[in-house]
DNA sequence: TACCGATGAACAAACGATTGCGCTAGCCTA
DNA sequence: TAGGCTAGCGCAATCGTTTGTTCATCGGTA
């Protein structure tokens, strides 16, 4: 058990409230130095420290944010969630970190629990367009931040990249590289990632005069597993594609092994994007090919954003940063020495 | 901001106690079946949430748990920590997360932080020997667990593999395969899964009458790029070896990352053999030959213990599992349907 | 000497829930 | 009709802090 407040008023012969004050360092109130001095020896000797509990009952305030996200052994949201962490943790912020496996149930009871719990601000990942529990989110007036997905209606604040550029962007390389059958293991229609990203994938063939094959997209999720099932669907196709941008990193690296399985070569066979750049990308053999976002840095200036909510009551804003292609030899051999250093603009309204 | 117990009180002309009995299915009192009902709705039209905050004050729980880590990016410790949420998670429990980056001054911090918020059990997987900040863990007498590595003075609650088997069992597998210039990148002197598997690397020598060249074993602590580091410094020796035990997988991959850059064939010119067998290890291109442990498994037991401790007020207990060898194609070619599926064993102290 | 202004610290009311205990009213029994 | 039992609910203390207000004391001044 803890020494508390009362405790040590007893042993120093003061009131609790003064305590509390010299452990504070209430500027409200002069304390005399002597008493000061003793007091400061007593918690020093007892090492004294506040419960958390009671001060955040009183202060309405618990010094906790939450993080909800689909899974965190998906290396994207390991990064995300460091990127919270260290935005978090020298502000005197400690995490929740709330796993959903992209059940809509999953999300809405943790979302439930975080609101009894009075988290003073939540981080979801992992939200879909027309979210139920993001409306509810939204509904219920307390600091909370979309990242990477967000969802359609309400302006909701938000940090992620501008995923129909990136789409764009990803097959823009292809095509310039020559491909005109290309394939696209997309995300789900129910998550605005999928859609944009799908979008971009689209406009991109619009631009170069070229009509992309419908039967070449095929939804693929985001796991390594979904993406190897709906990479074995596209590659056993009587027609393949000899290029696939892929809606994420981890969807590429399903449809990579699934390649390997049936003796392709990659890129001379197949070329492969992703979308992401997760660590693992770059350490793949062959490198993957992919759109680079700041993974780190959306977890930090989501924080930022919630703590400005925090301090200022002010409403959300929402960031958006380019993301920059980065080229491997996932699409071009030996590229290994080509593709520069990340350098992500950012653009915030 | 939420609705409170009194206000429902003033709504429904009763006492705020009332409601909170039904709220809570009191057992000790009776409520007229009309009152209860009436309650009821009114729970029920609001949506009430009892405040987690006052409930923990007063109830001196506040059913929270923290999973302090080196880093959650470390595939490891993000199963660890699913497993630790899959088994907090559905008993109302939600959890911290804490990363110390293996610094000691981080790790001290968040222990004192978890501490002033009361959390009812803290799982502490970057524990080192005579760890200071588990020392203090033991002094406060509140539910604690190490994970996979403990802390050699006292016999805390400890979860996690039998090392100086799995070292044994690893390097042995290397010997039966004909190496005899065998190198171990190791872990730290400071940590016991670093002391241990580096005894049981040791140990196999010895029982299979090799003399171990101790200029072969390196120092490379738990990071990818600090193992690409000593590996590196390993294979260009003059005399390299011609398989390494690594004391983790992540250590094994910067190690055939920097073997590949060299032009060495793995395992032809290189076996290599890791520790955990983490989710990539198989994905992998050769597969890893390593030492399965059920990480997800240390996460759920170590919930279990924690909520033994809470529950009956016992003292932990300490679970060990034994390792067991999966081979792949990093120690034998075309290995990858021999790796027979991970059955691991349970020893309770 | 009487009053006044600081100074230093105690008082007490929150924050929102839980829970043992006590009170009232109604009914039954003697 | 008085006494007792019980059902149903209110009372109030409590968890540990924070903080506006009040109170006592003391030195100095008129």
């Amino acid at each position: 058990m803890q020494v508390t407040l009362k405790e040590l008023a007893m042993r120093a012969n003061v009131h609790p409230s003064t305590i509390s004050r010299v452990a504070n360092n209430d500027p409200s109130l002069r304390i005399a130095v002597e008493t000061r001095q003793r007091i400061e020896e007593l918690l020093r000797e007892t090492g004294y420290q506040p419960n958390g509990i009671a001060r955040g009952l009183k202060l309405r305030q618990t010094k906790v944010l939450a993080v909800v996200i689909p899974d965190i052994t998906n290396p994207f949201f390991a990064a995300l969630f460091r990127g919270v962490e260290d935005g978090a943790s020298p502000r005197g912020f400690n995490v929740l970190l709330c796993n959903t496996d992209g059940l809509p149930d999953r999300q809405r009871s943790h979302l439930l629990s975080l609101q009894a719990r009075r988290v003073d601000g939540v981080i979801v990942a992992s939200s879909f367009l027309k979210d139920p529990s993001v409306r509810e989110l939204r509904r219920q007036r307390g600091p909370y931040v979309l990242v990477n997905r967000f969802s359609d209606e309400g302006e909701d604040p938000f940090v992620g990249s501008d995923d129909l550029l990136g789409g764009q962007l990803a097959t823009g390389h292809l095509i310039e590289l020559g491909h005109t059958r290309i394939g696209h293991l997309s995300g789900k229609p129910t998550v605005s990632t999928g859609i944009l990203r799908r979008r971009g994938f689209l406009a991109a063939h619009t631009i170069a005069g070229l009509d992309p094959d419908p039967r070449l997209i095929i939804e693929a999720g985001y796991t390594e597993e979904s993406g190897a099932l709906a990479a074995r669907r596209l590659l056993s196709m009587p027609n393949p594609p000899t290029a696939v941008f892929a809606v994420t990193d981890m969807v590429a690296i399903g449809l990579m092994g699934v390649a390997r399985q049936l003796g392709m070569r990659i890129p001379e066979d197949l070329a492969v994007v992703g979308y992401n750049d997760i660590p693992l990308a770059s350490r793949l053999s062959p490198g993957l090919t992919t759109m680079h976002v700041p993974i780190h840095e959306f977890g930090s200036v989501a924080v930022r954003l919630l703590l400005e909510q925090l301090e200022s009551e002010s409403v959300g804003r929402r960031v958006r940063f380019t993301p920059d292609l980065i080229v491997r030899e996932s699409t071009v051999p030996g590229a290994a020495h080509t593709g520069r250093l990340a350098r992500t603009s950012l653009s915030t309204e």
